[in-house]
DNA sequence: TAATAATTCGGACGTACGTACGACTTATAA
DNA sequence: TTATAAGTCGTACGTACGTCCGAATTATTA
């Protein structure tokens, strides 16, 4: 057994196959044989390198953790005030429905799938957290007027703006090809204000 | 087959027990065998009333659907003023993830479902549109007192209300066991003042 | 009652799945 | 070069799944 995967080639193609099978059908409906044949690998390679179907999805959410996170982070810093980080992240998840829905579908699927699964649903849990985090540090520890009410619950607003975020995005890909929600997203910021 | 279904005791005994496996384990982990026996029913019975898994799921979702609208609709009648009204519908949901986190799970479950599959995602679309035309009426409509802001944007200021509620309760059920995140729903009313 | 339809039942079919295993090949190192 | 480990490959096993079908039973209707 590889003793240390994270920059093995063969490792690294399974795991960018698991990541697009998944994006493209769903957890639910991809099989390992899916996952092998697109990274172009022999089935029982999957076993040689992640042990078994839990052991590769896992990695799949870490590495979705990690490229939210970093992106993430990247836009916050884009902006300068308040407003325009709130902007910018707007646009991030906004660009994000646009152009690589499947991105998101797959944070969506995976959180699903955490629902029902231990280990799962601590790395999801972890990459919400962090995320509500990084959102309170820079954009509601970064005003210092705004409203008593908005510095009170900084911690819980900054979960109710991401969950703003996710919610609202669901019932924009849900909604697919209804025009006059595909910039859903760009009212947030009426809120925050 | 059985022309009508929808008050043969037989297809109900399915179709509650259908809901009752789903919620518990999630639709990906969910076989037909295992709402024949919750159901205490033979295998085949579930075919000549449902046709196919398909056809059950779907009549899950329409169940599913009525369920919340009825008991939304019934929820936003509670209150009088807007602010009051939307304390309601938080109550609403704060109560279903302490006591009823099945139904929500059942909902966000279903939700990734029809992620990948037509006719599901049909279905989830029309019950969020209806669920935000209800807020949209019910809250937005109501009241006249409202900055310009909010009375311009009130259809997506209802999606996003409809999203935060949803995508902040995603956020609860992944943290389960974390006390602090338990009530991050009464923080919402906040936003909407 | 007799005949026809609706329902219930048990079982079988074919298939797709995750996993395990042994043989073979390549790389490493003494 | 030879021995040992790491990696690759093909295959097979056991199982769980959705679906289908014919027989048995019950209900309906003439």
């Amino acid at each position: 057994m590889a003793e240390e995967i994270n920059d093995n080639p063969q490792s690294q193609k399974i795991l960018n196959a698991a990541f697009a099978c998944i994006s493209k059908k769903g957890y639910a409906n991809v099989s390992l044989r899916d996952i092998a044949d697109e990274a172009g690998v022999v089935l029982s390679q999957l076993n040689y390198y992640y042990k078994n179907k839990e052991g590769l999805f896992n990695e799949v959410v870490k590495r979705l953790a990690q490229q939210y996170l970093i992106e993430i982070e990247a836009k916050l810093k884009n902006g300068e005030s308040k407003k325009e980080k709130i902007a910018c992240l707007m646009k991030y998840f906004q660009e994000m429905l646009k152009n690589k829905p499947e991105l998101f579908k797959l944070l969506f699927d995976l959180s699903s799938m955490a629902l029902w699964s231990a280990s799962l649903r601590e790395l999801l849990n972890n990459l919400f957290n962090d995320v509500a985090k990084l959102i309170e540090t820079n954009i509601f520890h970064q005003s210092i007027t705004d409203k008593e009410n908005f510095q009170e619950h900084s911690a819980a607003l900054s979960r109710i703006m991401l969950g703003a975020i996710i919610g609202t995005s669901i019932q924009v890909m849900l909604a697919w090809g209804q025009v006059d929600m595909m910039d859903s997203l760009s009212t947030i910021p009426v809120l925050f204000e």
